[in-house]
DNA sequence: GTTAGTTATAGGTGTTTATCTATGGGTTAC
DNA sequence: GTAACCCATAGATAAACACCTATAACTAAC
């Protein structure tokens, strides 16, 4: 038996052959002519090399041959059915994975969004990835993601980026501390405190540098530290003081002070980042759609600024990638 | 998702590509050159509508889609495997089906050879025909067994024969009747007594009655009856006398007398007989050789007569079956 | 920076295919 | 015996396929 050169169209046709028990209504059916259903079945013979039908009393009879081998057609176009179906789910982003890669301070915000959406979607997997700006960024370089989540946006080639949300900077100080209570400062009031940083390249301190350089202002005191929550803890303990995004502070802290710096209003936003080179799957796609629709509901409205839509010029690719 | 054109032979490469987890390597491996399986692949993405293998950080990656379709064709080439062990049993004979249809008188035969045969391939089906003669020509001439048994081949176009045993007549009388204890009679001392008679056509008594005339001799009187059975008891119950094939009498039967007519030798032969243009099944073509090896080891010894040696050029026919 | 390894693409070729129309032989029904 | 079916075959054609070679582009390793 050999299938190589068997198509799916010529079980097909076998398999109508075999249910109408005419190689002429056969025709009929698939809009073929009857030499053609002749000729495929004869092909199919010999491709089994053994006979499926043949004819006694004048009639097509299936021999014990071409009866198990449409049970076996059945039983295939059953699993492709199956695959279909498969793929149909897929299509509706009800399945499938959407990799997430995104700044430390996105995790703030991400999983509001996340929650509902993995709820409502079980079957979509959802690997997270957290790292800071440079290892975010290099795992775009590769390409490794689906989507990516940063403040200020990578002006990269093969990138495309769209604004869902306002991401204000706040200035805060220890409970204690002398401008705790001071009702309006100015920038310049903070130079002389020690500021608690996030490493080089990190979008909140790369806002709060530039907003410095461009005022020609300079820090007296600075310490390095990994993580908006070691900042704040350590803020709330009087290491010094901080710019940290108002998302990363939650309403009801009260173990710092926020100011109000009227002469400073620091603000980036927030950007799903995706390749325009890469194939996008399609329950990217739907996480995206999801978020365009759901990001009033889930974030904090003052701040949503859903600019989505931008994105929606996706269209599928198929393998050709590098193109 | 058109799987219309997609032939074994492209699932065949996909799932080599996905297992290799190499485009290059495949083609090695299937002898083939590399832009050849690029192309496959890329045959199979379209016909499926959906990235299957994408290229992320220079290695190739299965998509979800890639990974249920592998798992289908697995399936599927899983189905066609079971289907080709079929083929094989198939062509082994220890499957299918093998319809005999034989006249009255072989049902006293034929069993000891269809007993052992199906103890063997109790998978193979042995659907039996019985009838008169002219049921089973007619039979035949319709083609809708696979084989035929006569004792007297009839001599039709797109037939073909062969004898296995040997079929001598008897004469047989009541047990008190006059003959019955006479050692040696001539043919021409039965004439006056009444014949039970087989049905017009019966190969038993269409030998006899060649003879008789033959020989310019007239029956008396004489009874039709439909059975070998019938006849037998009836002359046992001393209705009249008959002639009836050796093999319808049992050898341990005491009920009636088998004379010793010196001038009249009535034998036949038994032949299995098929059509020349009907595709004979391997079950068929399988009984048929148990039946060379072994008629010797489960009939009658002195009676065999095997020259169905002449029936091995039986080839495997396709289903052109009006050439 | 050269080499060896990927994959994709372009272009070409002989073969196979999916069809068709036309025809012939056979059967069934009237 | 004619009409209306059935199926098989022959012959033709345009498209699709299965391959190839040659080449380009990219990456990893030396």
């Amino acid at each position: 038996m050999d299938l190589r050169h068997i198509s799916f169209r010529l079980l097909e046709v076998f398999m109508s052959v075999v249910k109408t028990g005419s190689i002429s209504e056969t025709a009929r059916r698939l809009h073929l002519t009857q030499p053609t259903v002749s000729l495929q079945i004869k092909r199919l013979q010999e491709a089994v090399g053994e006979p499926l039908l043949l004819i006694q009393q004048q009639k097509l009879h299936v021999t014990d041959a071409g009866l198990e081998l449409f049970k076996t057609c059945q039983q295939v176009f059953g699993h492709f059915e199956d695959y279909e179906d498969f793929l149909t789910e897929l299509n509706g982003g009800a399945r499938g994975r959407c990799k997430i890669a995104m700044v430390n301070t996105a995790q703030y915000i991400l999983p509001k969004l996340l929650g509902p959406y993995s709820n409502l979607h079980p079957h979509v997997e959802l690997p997270l990835e957290i790292g800071n700006r440079a290892e975010v960024l290099d795992r775009f370089e590769r390409g490794e993601d689906d989507i990516y989540v940063f403040s200020h946006p990578p002006s990269l080639e093969h990138a495309q980026a769209a604004r869902f949300l306002h991401n204000p900077l706040e200035f805060i100080v220890p409970l204690n501390h002398p401008l705790a209570n001071v009702k309006a400062v100015k920038l310049t009031d903070l130079m002389q405190y020690r500021f608690l940083l996030r490493e080089n390249g990190s979008a909140t301190r790369m806002l709060f540098e530039s907003e410095l350089q461009s005022r020609g202002l300079v820090l007296s005191d600075s310490v390095q530290m990994a993580s908006n929550e070691a900042i704040r803890v350590a803020v709330a303990s009087g290491m010094g003081i901080a710019v940290l995004s108002r998302h990363v502070l939650a309403k009801d802290d009260t173990s710092f002070k926020i100011l109000n710096v009227t002469d400073a209003h620091l603000a980036s936003h927030w950007y799903f980042v995706m390749r325009t080179d890469r194939h996008i799957s399609h329950a990217a796609r739907n996480f995206l759609k999801f978020a365009q629709q759901h990001v009033e509901q889930y974030l904090d409205t003052q701040w949503v600024r859903n600019e989505l839509h931008n994105l929606h010029n996706l269209d599928l690719k198929l393998i050709n990638i590098r193109c």
